[in-house]
DNA sequence: CCATACATACGTACCGGTCAGTAACATTGT
DNA sequence: ACAATGTTACTGACCGGTACGTATGTATGG
């Protein structure tokens, strides 16, 4: 029958894990410990079990897979914030702490490595870089969205408590990977909380 | 008069600058400006106008050059910082703040590059690495100085406050690199001073 | 029912260039 | 003479990227 033996197969099996995928995961995996520039392709290839024409048949470049492994990167970003925003509906200044306070735990990891968005600009300052416009955006977006969350916490000056989270954040991505356990990142999610307080009083 | 040549030329020309000079002059500008991973040492040779032999004469290896690039910008971040705090003596807030103000007008400059020492950081997540040792070392020394000032300025959770600021300066490091002018860097000196007002009271 | 034909997906082997680093020797200035 | 530098040529490893051949399944024609 093989009929039914396609239906199984399109039901139970995994859907047979394409090379793109395969080198799609490792690369993120590689990527984000030991950053971009560090690994090369022949490793990559090499640890998804493929070889390098299937990584150029469905990346153009390493620029390119490099971007790639960032939009993957930005969809998981949008959902861990999004999960802090979902769980304090209409309370703002909760939603930040929330975000702030996992974000505080995860840089206490012992193989924290920053935010790959972060990361990568600093490895490719310049400007058009492919990966270095995805991250580009994230962190507009990001920005976009501080201000705007401080402005509907009711603050003086909205865009300067939105920046000033922002770089509250940037700085807990840079020290977790800086210093590690026991770090100040630690105690993010508290100088957020003692800032927004500032901020709101008159 | 072959004495009185020497001390002619001791005295008014230029000491005559030794070829480790001029590559390290030349790997501070290139490893700031570009990245140290993204900088081979052929150019670095080639910028300097010297050989190839000369740079390994002088420096065992490239990771061992990047490390003394990082030192002569830990000496020159020390000079920066004290300068702002000679200037307010007794006055830790108004060093700080004196401090973050420049550093706040530095990251709006258009061929700003954030802290070489964090970008090393970044670029070699590799324990132990030259580099990075280096880079370690300026940051928890940097931590202690501002847990110290905090201290000093009679908050309650100085430790706190002083991690706040760290988390603050790396930030405005990042953000002045990622968004360049009329970026979130641009505030810092402001959050700071807000961050700080919110930890003294009580 | 089977053969041919084509598309998809993958591998083997290789390209020129660049990487960090070195050996052996010549040149310069003091 | 001596110390610092330059000159030339080279190494083996690795870089990103590619030309070209091969397996497999599937659809079609007889």
């Amino acid at each position: 029958m093989p009929s039914d033996n396609k239906i199984e197969a399109s039901l139970n099996a995994p859907p047979a894990p394409r090379a793109a995928d395969k080198i799609l995961d490792v690369a993120r995996d590689l990527f984000y410990r030991e950053g971009i520039r560090a690994i090369g392709v022949d490793e990559i290839v090499k640890r998804a079990g493929v070889t390098k024409p299937s990584l150029y048949r469905s990346f153009p470049s390493k620029d390119e897979l490099a971007a790639s492994y960032l939009r993957k990167y930005d969809l998981e970003f949008w959902e861990r914030f999004d999960e802090a925003v979902d769980a304090h509906p209409g309370n703002p200044r909760a939603q930040i702490i929330a975000f702030l306070t996992r974000v505080g735990k995860r840089t206490q990891k012992p193989d924290y490595r920053g935010c790959g968005m972060t990361n990568a600009a600093v490895e490719y300052p310049e400007r058009g870089h492919p990966a270095r416009v995805v991250s580009e955006n994230n962190k507009v977006e990001l920005r976009r969205r501080l201000r705007a969350m401080a402005a509907a916490m009711g603050a003086a000056d909205s865009d300067t408590l939105g920046d000033g989270l922002l770089l509250l954040i940037e700085g807990a991505y840079i020290s977790g990977q800086l210093f590690g356990l026991g770090g100040p990142a630690a105690a993010v999610a508290r100088n957020a909380d003692l800032l927004i307080e500032a901020s709101l009083k008159k």
